[in-house]
DNA sequence: TAAATAAGTTCCATATAATGAAACTTGGTT
DNA sequence: AACCAAGTTTCATTATATGGAACTTATTTA
């Protein structure tokens, strides 16, 4: 007579809890916690108690209120390091970015969405974490749909199910129907177009990021407005996109992780 | 390295376990977790699988190999984010920087180290994750000193007590007697220096963040090297670094959270 | 080609850790 | 001083994690 939840055991109930504080983006007190949590209160109290000593949450004693903790910024700095992608796309990034003057975004794939590792803007160059680990959503991004449309069928299918639209723009797409035509395009021309479909005046153009076996290992993208570029000009990046696309994709294949100290 | 775990049950030791894949820096296999791991291997085994579905770690099939998850970067955005100070202290970090032309870094207290936040850099601005997330040594940088010297007694010596010394110049301090005098010392000065402790000709001065009660909530830095500043010039930015501490202080104190929605 | 070795995965009785109702403590309010 | 709400602790019960061993692939050796 149990109930099955889709969590794994203690440790996905921690790791819900965090995610709940991160939801709430601000610190947060006990019995805030406690009305929207689905375990009894003595069951919270000892999983906040072993987050905290953990470090994976902080606890302002002075104001009770908990708030993500230190370790994960750590380990966070840690996954971008040893994400094969972001360290070595880095310099092709810079120097895609300085040449078209545009902004460019690396992106890779995560339950469907975009998670953004990494970010060049020529104009204001911007600092740490405000962009780096952002999401957005997987079908009315360039990027989202450039990485969708070379997944493997069955999982591409699967994510394109899952999306759950939202009419952002008059121009996003909002069903399955024209989200799996978009991405058979997108699978001729190579490139993803995002025509204002997430934003107003927001468009870009993405590629996916390929290993030699034609896995998906994450996203590229120019971003522009459409008071600097039309979308046809826009096109005309393609080449310089995809070359820059392939090499990050070669490095990474050819990438010997350094070996034991 | 450091040993953690003074188990907190199973959340202790699969967090535990994410150290361990962060410390060895590159994708890594089952069985090199395993020679390194107190687990038996069937313990092992299911703490992989759980933090993997979790979205903790990352597996590679193809390859067989586990790296730190997406799900970490997501979570240490959001972290970043409300972690009161670095948002907050973020467009003081840009004035300071800029009025002196040096380099300031904000960090927080981690378990008797530095964990670096931000950074400013005025001549060659970098990108984000390359140093927010990065750690040092809690002896032998400037905020590490600067935070351990205003921390309640006991905790601080506690801290002290914990530091692993070790020599990285001829300036650093090696020895808990050496370390409490200075912090002493960092008690009446208002501000720690350090000496060339950590890297040779690399110096700075740095000061505690505070709340209005006096506690700690990080530590504010101007880095220098001694080619361009003697430390008796670099104790001139004492004024400027104590404002710009004390403003963050008290921003971080008044910050109201935005309202749920 | 078979046999041997290693790497990864599953099984299941047992030990251990998590659970949650209720009692208790603390701090603030009428 | 009595009340109320928030946070903390207790302890018997239950669910979960554990780990030895058996099993299944891969990979290497004879």
């Amino acid at each position: 007579m149990k109930i099955r939840n889709n969590s794994d055991g203690t440790v996905g109930k921690a790791l819900d809890l965090l995610d709940q504080v991160a939801a709430i983006g601000r610190p947060v007190r006990f019995s805030e916690l406690l009305t929207a949590s689905p375990h009894p209160k003595a069951t919270l109290y000892r999983l906040l108690q072993t987050l905290t000593s953990q470090g994976m949450l902080g606890y302002d004693s002075e104001r009770q209120l908990y708030s993500l903790g230190v370790r994960l910024v750590r380990l966070a700095h840690a996954a971008w390091r040893q994400s094969s992608l972001a360290p070595i796309a880095r310099p092709l990034l810079d120097e895609l970015s300085l040449k078209l003057s545009e902004t460019v975004h690396l992106g890779q794939l995560d339950h469907g969405q975009v998670l953004y590792v990494d970010k060049r803007n020529p104009a204001s160059p911007l600092a740490m974490y405000s962009d780096a680990g952002k999401i957005g959503p997987g079908y009315c991004t360039g990027i989202g749909k450039a990485m969708l449309a070379f997944l493997p069928v069955e999982q591409c299918q699967s994510l394109v199910q899952q999306q759950s639209f939202h009419r952002y723009t008059a121009n996003t797409l909002v069903s399955v129907e024209q989200l799996s035509a978009e991405l058979a395009e997108i699978r001729q021309q190579q490139v993803a177009f995002d025509r204002e479909e997430h934003e107003p005046n927001i468009i870009c153009i993405a590629a996916p990021i390929l290993s030699s076996s034609k896995r998906v290992l994450g996203g590229l993208s120019i971003t522009t407005s459409t008071a600097r570029y039309s979308l046809l000009e826009l096109a005309a990046f393609k080449v310089d996109l995809l070359a820059t696309a392939s090499k990050i994709g070669a490095l990474a294949e050819t990438w010997d992780f350094p070996e034991t100290n």
